[in-house]
DNA sequence: ATTATCTATAGATCTATAGATAATGC
DNA sequence: ATTATCTATAGATCTATAGATAATGC
């Protein structure tokens, strides 16, 4: 049943974008190491080949959903990537969408290693969102700050409108409320 | 071990709180039955004649959450509300913090019943935080956006500023940017 | 008589490990 | 010879239930 250096990596990596859609949809502790390897097409026994521990396999799956939003974010305009994040379809697809939104809380109660994960997934996506070309150090760091004070804004209002029933009004309102006010600054 | 209706009350209650307590901390699949009752005293056995099922403690635990951050925003005035709400204290103190915050993901993955509790506590802390005697109705929507954008940019201040390490400067930083934009508004 | 709590346990799950298998890669 | 995967299982946990106990409340 064994097979090549190259199949076995590209096994690893399918496993770790499994896991990065089942978690973002389940949560952490909503999710079985069973659950993931079934769901990639291996038996639960040949995970511990790959990985030291399921949290360490979250430490990858984190990273890997937090650069798929960053690459998101690289294309767009501000305004495209507000309209994108903040959209009934963001919130309807958890799996796929924004690691910080869906797993961020999750993170909080997890050790060190995966909250680094977070910081530098964060740091990351305000990079990729900073202006070109500031050299400005004022004007860079304003810059920097607008981007925090989006993020959050968009990551709470995100949270919040999936906090609330699928067909409640106040879901949508939170979503069109928000998404007005951040394209407005 | 009978105990009075007045003394089974009490300790109901004090199962939710300890719960709502325990929640927040660890998440809702981080906590068993069994963890609740035994930190409010109990053995296990007993939960099932005071609650149906631990969804249903849920539900009850997050609206006993949610009523203290209401009840917490309805004396300050919203410059203090803030301040107290984007501290690092409240950063750290996860337990007994925020329930829309700690918990608003996990409702995401929970059944309906969880989720209307979540909607109506936001909706009471809207209720809560608006002006009062304001009659004119575009005012009133003015203020209600107001509040949704104010509540969704501090929930995602806190969100963030917990996934990132403890010692990180990253996540102070994401405190005071998010605390400076709140207060200018 | 009712019932809040306790003891004990059923049945299902979860993380992790041990040993077998079979194909790679030297 | 090495190792990726599989089968099987240990040991711990989790939700929920059944039946016993003992104090309340009629």
């Amino acid at each position: 049943m064994k097979v090549s250096k190259a199949q076995a990596q590209a096994n690893r990596a399918h496993i770790v974008e499994t896991a990065a859609v089942l978690f973002r949809e389940r949560g952490y502790d909503g999710v079985g190491v069973a659950d993931i390897m079934a769901a990639a097409g291996f038996t639960h026994g040949g995970f511990y080949k790959h990985f030291s521990s399921k949290a360490s396999l979250l430490a990858e799956a984190a990273a890997c959903g937090l650069a798929q939003t960053a690459a998101l974010s690289a294309g767009a305009n501000r305004s495209a990537f507000i309209t994108s994040y903040l959209s009934r379809a963001h919130r309807d697809a958890r799996g796929h969408g924004c690691t910080l939104a869906a797993l961020g809380a999750d993170a909080a109660r997890q050790p060190a290693p995966v909250r680094e994960v977070f910081a530098a997934g964060l740091e990351q996506l305000l990079t990729t969102l900073a202006p070109e070309g500031v050299s400005d150090s004022e004007a860079f760091q304003a810059a920097r700050a607008a981007n925090i004070n989006a993020i959050a804004h968009a990551v709470g209002a995100l949270v919040l409108s999936r906090a609330c029933p699928d067909d409640a009004a106040l879901s949508d309102e939170i979503l069109e409320t928000c998404r007005m006010a951040l394209q407005r600054d």
